[in-house]
DNA sequence: GGATCTATTGACGTAAACGTAAAAGTAAAT
DNA sequence: ATTTACTTTTACGTTTACGTCAATAGATCC
């Protein structure tokens, strides 16, 4: 098998190498399928580096797949995830730009605290649930003594 | 237009009329469609009495309904939903059984705190580039004076 | 007693997010 | 130099969760 990706970078700041990674190790690591991976650098969601055909990953685009993959978990659609990553790296634009991101955060954040509220109403009802199942659980332990 | 349906039920405990919804009462109440709500009583996620050919929905419809929409929200697949709803009316079966839904809400529960988790990160991630943006209004406001 | 709502049952269409299979390139190991 | 193990591109297929007609049927209003 081809070794993990470790590649000199002179252009970078430090002297450190730059760690790369295959698809594979990404699929692994991440347990996802390389079409996924494929997919979305289609979408656009992801860059990687070409060694001849093969691509390379490097930290930049491990990360941004990790948060990918955390929307993913949230049920976010790529569109909504890419408008979320591209709020990360959004450049210091004029005033006009800063204050409609601000807005948008402003979604965003009041989208997320609807779910996270939907996720406290649903853990309590299973609480709820479980609580009577331990109850029934209890009581029928004491009938076959 | 037809009146929203107040029907008597003497089938009922207590001498109170019980409240029925018309499915176009719902799609405005919940902003849906009735194509979406009868996709969901084809899926047998809700079944809502007739009158004729005319659907009625009870109380209990609509807090299923409910349910359905907040599961959706959280970007469930109506899979999960339903498999989270019967659990709430699952009858207090055997010991197997009962251990059994104990272990499956063990695992809903960890999925959803791994969802508040990641909403929390992503709450985090906001505010800082939030605060970026507020900084760089303020400096840009300081400019043009 | 038409016209107008409102609702119902098909039935085909669609967007998102990949799955899956085929054919061919490439690199490392024997 | 050939297996062997990966990888790549291309392209059609699939599932979920509805959208979008079209034709029909009661109900209601004038």
């Amino acid at each position: 098998m081809a070794e993990a990706g470790v590649v000199s970078a002179e252009h970078q700041r430090s002297g450190a190498k730059t760690r790369y990674y295959t698809i594979t190790e990404l699929t692994r690591e991440f347990d996802v399928t390389t079409r996924t991976l494929r997919f979305y650098e289609a979408e656009g969601m992801l860059s990687p580096l070409r060694r001849g055909r093969h691509r390379l990953f490097s930290q930049r685009e491990r990360t941004r797949l990790k948060l990918i993959l955390r929307g993913k978990r949230l049920g976010l659609s790529l569109a909504d995830i890419r408008e979320i990553i591209d709020m990360y790296d959004a450049e210091p634009g004029e005033e006009g730009q800063l204050s409609y991101l601000v807005e948008r955060i402003a979604g965003r954040r009041a989208e997320l605290e609807q779910k996270r509220n939907d996720i406290e109403l649903t853990l309590a009802e299973l609480n709820q649930v479980e609580a009577k199942c331990v109850e029934r659980l209890v009581q029928l332990e004491g009938m076959d003594e």
